[in-house]
DNA sequence: AGGGGGTGTTAAGAAGTCGTTAGGAAATGG
DNA sequence: CCATTTCCTAACGACTTCTTAACACCCCCT
């Protein structure tokens, strides 16, 4: 449902701009990386292939446009420049060094977040569609939509929770406790004859013979779970 | 072979710094347009697409980050807002808002032209016809004008708002909550009841059967979704 | 062969959600 | 300032979904 937090690459080596730069982002929820030399830091890159880069220039091991001119022979990821340096001549090499955007020492850190986001969302909408399929069955999760020879099947907000917390655990036997907690909530209540009832909803709008289920199928005295072959 | 120079919008009331920003943008070899309002700025970047505007903010007319809103609303076109005002929250707004840069004045030609620039390089490959079209629907989004079979229909604010939404996410499920906080602001207050009434008025301006939508559809207990033919 | 636990099936009432209408409040535009 | 449009709110019937109960079934065990 919730994708993971955007990860974002420090390379910086001054370890108290460092640490101001990690609770900034840390306190927005962001995943980071850090390092502290620019080879590290081409190195992480490549490794983890981070959303947005933070870049200080003035590295101790080489020059930051060159490291943005070597990331940029395979990346488009967004590099924001931090730099003590203001000059109108500063700027326009990192900006045409292929750097995103520019911003000089000292700034505050709203600034520096309002900047990381328009960077991530220039890093574009790469969202593949989370989409289930097995044999006659096709979920797309992102539209709420299941399909079963193509054919749209409309399914009732439980049936769909639980239809789609079998798929998560696709393979695998769900216990009755379990799916009890994770459709209906942890709240009390919930009985196991719920299961059986809304099981064989799911089997008749979804199995070919009902009667006779091929993928939801009952794992006695322990639970259910969606059989992928195989 | 050679790509026309690309074409650039300012959108900027005072006519010193047009004057100094059309020198500036002439002297590179673009292709510039010019507006003195918010209104006329929306009505040539509907018109010309350029592939980067400059905005002034401090319109006479209407508020900068309200135009930048409304030309987001269809248009991804890279937006470099210009302010003499330089608080932070001001450029938290105006990025938050949808802008991809902002300079505060006096900034120097280089800098402004490098910016330009990483502007270009941002805006992608044309950008198609900002028009939605479903079976008798036709959704011009820069013009916010809504036809069906060809007969222009009048939409209210938050009529439209709610059907934009609806398109943006079009095939999916929208949960209520969701369309309450797009459509209505973040702000509380909304109820689950004004979907229903704005849905009704939907149906009646542009279903066929009202009373048996088509396209505008209820996903019960979930929320709504427009119906693309899967 | 006869229980018995766990499971499958069906249906009907309860609970909740949705569609529709209309009228008054608020905002808008001249 | 008034006319018009737009928005909010309440009420109620219609519909969908959820819960619950009753009963049939099947396999295993003694």
């Amino acid at each position: 449902m919730n994708a993971p937090a955007p990860l974002i690459l420090l390379v910086e080596d001054e370890p108290q701009m460092r640490r101001f730069l990690r609770v900034s982002l840390e306190g927005s929820g962001y995943r980071y990386l850090e390092a502290a030399t620019g080879q590290e830091g081409l190195a992480l890159a490549a490794q983890h292939r981070p959303e947005a880069i933070l870049l200080d220039l003035g590295l101790p091991d080489m020059d930051g446009l060159d490291l943005v001119a070597r990331l940029r022979e395979w990346s488009q990821t967004p590099v924001i420049v931090i730099s003590a340096r203001g000059q109108e001549s500063d700027k326009v090499a990192a900006l045409d060094a292929g750097a995103d955007d520019y911003l000089t020492k000292p700034f505050g850190t709203r600034e520096l977040l309002a900047r990381v986001r328009v960077a991530l969302r220039h890093a574009g909408p790469e969202a593949e569609e989370p989409v289930f399929v097995l044999d006659r069955w096709r979920v797309d999760l992102a539209k709420r939509q299941v399909l079963v020879d193509g054919r749209e099947v409309h399914l009732t907000p439980l049936e769909y929770s639980l239809f789609t917390t079998l798929i998560r655990h696709a393979g695998k036997v769900v216990t009755h406790r379990q799916l009890l907690k994770e459709v209906w909530g942890g709240a009390a209540g919930a009985q196991p004859l719920y299961l059986r009832v809304y099981m064989t909803q799911l089997r008749h709008k979804l199995e070919e013979e009902p009667s006779r289920p091929k993928y939801l199928q009952t794992e006695p005295g322990v639970g259910y779970r969606l059989f992928t072959e195989s």
